[in-house]
RNA sequence: GCGGAGGUCGCCAAGCCUGGUCAAAGGCGCGAGGCUCAGGACCUCGUCCCGUAGGGGUUCGUGGGUUCAAAUCCCACCCUCCGCACCA
């Protein structure tokens, strides 16, 4: 009985250890094998591996473990990512003292709190997750060659050598340029700050805002807008009476603008020499020139307006924009403000707002009637935002301009737009400024900025011949599932150049630039190459200094003589051959798999490079995304400690359970759930297969059956191929729950079905069903594999072979599983529970073989039926043949491809045949006596009676008659 | 806004490409029975509504359409989720 206990603790370290001793999954070349080689983007060691990455790792996992039992030879390594920032985030959090940080650290990370002390230093956070996960990764059991191991950075100086001659490679083809590049900025750190190190502000990015110059003397006001077409329609300019602007020259030319608008116009690369500061109510009552109308407008305080936000200065547009619509009505009825200014209530009451744009939604004057709709009262409310969105968003896309707009009347407002920006462009009316559209607060506290980074090192991403050439690898690569394809080609078509230098956290620096490193989606595109090489530096053979430039170039692309760069190098050429011939033989990857939020950048960054460094031949062969794992149904999310490690995972449900219930969570593109109740299930449902396997084999004594045996090898035969033909199609779910619950049924169908198994088929049946299972529960099948008594290790035996299936004795079981169904319903129907005989009566002989034509014809009609129905009811009443022609007319027309499939093979073999041989099961199903009767033994008065108003017997339907 | 995925019988989730045993797999939950000293273990049956004979009725986001026949194909609409750059 000990036996029969499930420990998979045990049994999983058993193999572990095993497999290592083997060295089973260390790969080397073999030219008598076709290889093929698997990677896993390396996860980042800023905390330890969680259930999503071990879901995608366990898919890649299964196929590695399934391939290499189709007999290829399978290489799959790993490493572990340090490049970035965020790791050097984490330490500088802890240093400050972010209790926050140390809280997740400590709680769901469980890391002892002298170790957080020690994470001040980002290397040692990185070395000990690296540690971690790496004993968590090898606990789980994945079929990885760990000699390949590495990480990045410049802590690790032959992967650096790497990605140095990558970056000298992409310099030397022309993928690397010159350029400007805007980001947001914190001036206090004077670094970019990203979504991670920000306070508030999470996914705001610069937005171009447009400038229009209103004259004002021989000074300018500056005036932002996103909506530059609705000029046309301004009736003044508002500006912030308390705020502090400045008069300056912006390249050369006079701006007023609020103070602030100096240090950005600063930041964005133009030249601002500052002449006065000045409050904005200097500026109120001021006229200023309209751009194309040239009307002279005044200008008039507002408190709505933000000195920080755009130049500080908004010009008035109250027909279109509700903000001005109501500061105007405020100032209208404001006598005091009026007075403070010494504005004209006579003048300011007479503006009116000037419309210019219509929609049929909101007609000509929108600001009126959604701040009315809206119930807005001032210009402080709220819902200002919202009417401001409802009235743009509509006239954006269906508004027509009026034609009071010069040459951009009666057009679409988008159109207009266009026009416009380009026509203030030409006559510099008109300028830019990027801008954050909402504000950004560095983690430091300070409120970002947009600025405008030049002498940037770029990769050219927006390069036509880059982009097409990206696109023809993705083209002739496999993507799974197909769905995602269309997604590459989409952001293969977006990207624009990437700046992929920084001045901060972990990496590998730019070989001409030492100060500055490479960013972390940068170092990472065709690190696969490395793997070939780091297993020998791993084990002392090569040195960082002997890398050199001359090295890759030989290794990786054929270049150079190996005599002559083994002096420079001081590598025997010997040895350079050697790796050469084993690049070529590994590379390319055939399969990487990821999540699919990489698609949109590593995958895509994975593309691009490959396609720029290596020939065609060493590009990408095929690509496969996944979801996105939730945690009972929440997105993983740390600080709301909705978050599994690895290693929880392992130590609760093991690692064959862990792997099914991440297998079976979903498909595709969509979100797998991790339910911990299902994997807790699970275990259960490893524990049943185990006890059933060992069981089944025990009990045996051997009977024939000659059916059921057939139908069981068969069955089989169908699961090994529908196993097999998923797994080609990535489709691990469907692959998963077939080898497991397909075969689980199969076999209890079988042991109920027969009353002595047959031990060698049950036999070959349990170590197929053994072999299915391993890519899926490695250490369950393996550990059952041997209990049975096999020498081999179920990882090196060959997969079950893909043959043909005899559909003949499962189309006879599927008649019987449908004449059982209906002997239940009727059970059911009536309320008996149990019944002392059950009688079948099958139809009469000429009805089957008129059914046997009828099944052949494509066409069904009245017509046909009676004249072949006629052929074969000699001798019977015309009322009898007339209500079967009316069955067969009911039934026959609407009967799918596979039943009428299941009522050949029955007729062929014949009823009669197929229940008798049934008999015995049938009564232990019903625990009852079973009758097989024929409706011609039966005299017709007799039949009648018993039969009732029941339809007549069909073929493959026999009446059945329950006692 | 742009791009992608998806809405199925209490819940989770197949099916949809290739229309017809689809009232719709499987799991959970729930109910009945068996096995058992007992059971959260195992086995069998049931679980939209009606039905004392295998039948009928109404279902697959909503509304149309194509078809002898639609969860499945077409059109429109509503709703949900995910990604959108210096960030891994």
């Amino acid at each position: 009985m000990e036996e029969l206990k499930y420990d998979f603790s045990k049994i999983e370290k058993k193999w572990q250890k095993k497999y290592e001793e083997l060295k089973v999954f260390e790969s080397e070349p073999d030219p008598s094998k076709p290889k093929f080689f698997v990677t896993f983007p390396f996860p980042y060691m800023s905390g330890p591996v969680h259930l999503g990455t071990a879901y995608t790792l366990t898919r890649l996992d299964v196929i590695a473990r399934y391939k290499r039992k189709r007999g290829f030879n399978v290489l799959f390594p790993f490493a572990f990512h340090w490049t970035g920032t965020t790791i050097a985030g984490i330490s500088d959090r802890i240093r400050r003292g972010d209790q926050k940080t140390i809280e997740i650290l400590e709680k769901m990370d469980g890391v002892p709190r002298d170790e957080i002390e020690r994470f001040k230093d980002p290397v040692y956070l990185a070395r000990y997750y690296t540690e971690k996960n790496r004993t968590a990764l090898k606990d789980y059991g994945l079929a990885i060659d760990w000699r390949r191991e590495f990480h990045t950075t410049s802590l690790n100086a032959g992967f650096s050598t790497f990605v140095r001659w990558q970056y000298l490679k992409l310099l030397e083809k022309g993928y690397i340029k010159k350029g400007v590049h805007p980001v947001v900025w914190c001036p206090r750190d004077k670094s970019p700050t990203g979504d991670h190190d920000r306070l508030s502000g999470e996914g705001v990015f610069p937005e171009k805002f447009y400038l229009v110059k209103f004259r004002l003397e021989e000074s300018h006001l500056v005036a932002a807008t996103f909506r530059p077409e609705t000029v046309f329609g301004v009736t003044n300019v508002w500006v912030n009476p308390e705020a502090t602007y400045a008069e300056a020259y912006v390249d050369g030319e006079k701006w007023i603008v609020s103070l602030e608008t100096l240090e950005k116009l600063a930041d964005q690369l133009r030249s601002v020499t500052k002449i006065r500061e000045l409050k904005g109510r200097e500026l109120v009552g001021k006229r200023v020139t309209t751009v194309f109308t040239g009307v002279k407008v005044p200008v008039l305080p507002a408190s709505f307006v933000d000195p920080s936000i755009g130049t500080g200065i908004v010009y008035s547009v109250p027909a279109h924009a509700p903000y001005d619509y109501m500061a105007l009505e405020d100032l209208k009825h404001d006598e005091s403000l009026l007075r403070e200014y010494g504005l004209d209530p006579e003048e300011i009451r007479s503006i009116k707002p000037i419309s210019m744009i219509t929609t049929e939604k909101y007609g000509s004057n929108p600001s009126e009637k959604v701040v009315k709709e809206l119930g807005i009262k001032d210009q402080s409310d709220p819902k200002l935002e919202e009417a401001t969105s409802l009235v743009y968003k509509e006239e954006f896309h269906k508004g027509v301009t009026l034609d009071n707009c010069g040459r951009f009347s009666n057009l679409p407002v988008q159109r207009a737009k266009e026009l416009v920006i380009e026509e203030m462009k030409n006559n510099g009316a008109g300028d830019e400024i990027l801008e954050l559209p909402s504000p950004v607060v560095c983690r430091c506290g300070t409120r970002c900025r947009v600025k405008i980074l030049s002498d940037q090192y770029l990769l050219a991403y927006s390069s036509p011949e880059w982009k097409a050439k990206a696109l023809k690898a993705l083209e002739m690569m496999k993507i799974y599932p197909k769905e995602a394809r269309e997604n590459f080609v989409y952001f293969i078509n977006w990207y624009v150049d990437w700046a992929f230098t920084r001045t901060s956290g972990l990496g590998t620096p730019v070989p001409w630039l030492p100060d500055q490193m490479i960013e972390t989606l940068s170092d990472s595109t065709v690190y696969m190459a490395y793997y070939i090489v780091s297993k020998y530096v791993n084990n002392g053979t090569l040195k960082p200094e002997n890398l050199t430039e001359e090295f890759y170039d030989y290794v990786m692309l054929g270049k150079g003589v190996p005599e002559e760069i083994e002096k420079k190098t001081g590598v025997s050429s010997e040895l350079f051959k050697k790796l050469k011939h084993e690049f070529d033989y590994w590379y390319p990857v055939d399969l990487r798999i990821s999540g699919k939020d990489l698609i949109a950048n590593h995958l895509t960054f994975y593309i691009f490079h490959h396609v720029a460094i290596f020939p065609e031949e060493k590009w990408p062969r095929q690509i496969a995304v996944n979801g996105f794992l939730r945690i009972e149904g929440q997105p993983m999310h740390k600080s709301k400690g909705i978050f599994i490690s690895l290693r929880d995972a392992i130590e609760k449900y093991g690692s064959d359970a862990t792997r099914i219930t991440l297998l079976l969570a979903a498909e595709g593109l969509e979100d797998p759930n991790w339910e911990s109740e299902k994997a807790s299930r699970n275990i259960e449902l490893l524990a049943s297969i185990y006890r059933q396997v060992l069981s089944f084999l025990e009990e045996c004594s051997s009977g024939e059956n000659s059916h059921m045996e057939e139908w069981l090898r068969n069955s089989i035969r169908k699961r090994v191929k529908k196993v097999t033909e998923a797994l080609e199609e990535m489709e691990i779910r469907e692959a998963t729950s077939e080898a497991i619950y397909g075969l689980r049924n199969d076999l209890r169908w079988y042991l109920r079905r027969v009353s002595k198994p047959d031990y060698k088929t049950l036999r070959e049946a349990v170590e197929t069903w053994l072999n299915l299972l391993y890519p899926f529960t490695p250490h369950l099948a393996e550990e059952l594999w041997s209990k049975l008594g096999n020498n081999v290790l179920l990882a090196n035996y060959p997969w079950p072979q893909v043959v043909e299936v005899d559909e003949k004795p499962l189309l006879i079981e599927k008649y019987l599983e449908n004449l059982i169904e209906d002997a239940y319903q009727i059970l059911k129907a009536t309320g008996k529970t149990s019944i002392t005989r059950l009688k079948i009566v099958i139809a009469a002989g000429w009805k089957n073989e008129a059914f046997k034509e009828l099944i052949r014809k494509a066409k069904i009609e009245p017509a046909n039926v009676r004249e072949v129905i006629d052929l074969y009811a000699s001798g019977v009443s015309r009322e009898e043949i007339g209500r079967f022609i009316g069955q067969v007319m009911k039934n026959l027309p609407s009967m799918s491809r596979e039943y009428k499939a299941v009522l050949e093979r029955v007729l062929e073999v014949g009823e009669h045949k197929i229940l008798s041989e049934a008999r015995e099961f049938l009564e232990k199903e019903f625990k009852c006596d079973v009758e097989i009767l024929d409706e011609n033994e039966i005299p017709r008065e007799e039949f009648n009676k018993i039969a009732g108003k029941k339809p007549p017997v069909q073929p493959g339907r026999p009446l059945l008659l329950m006692e």
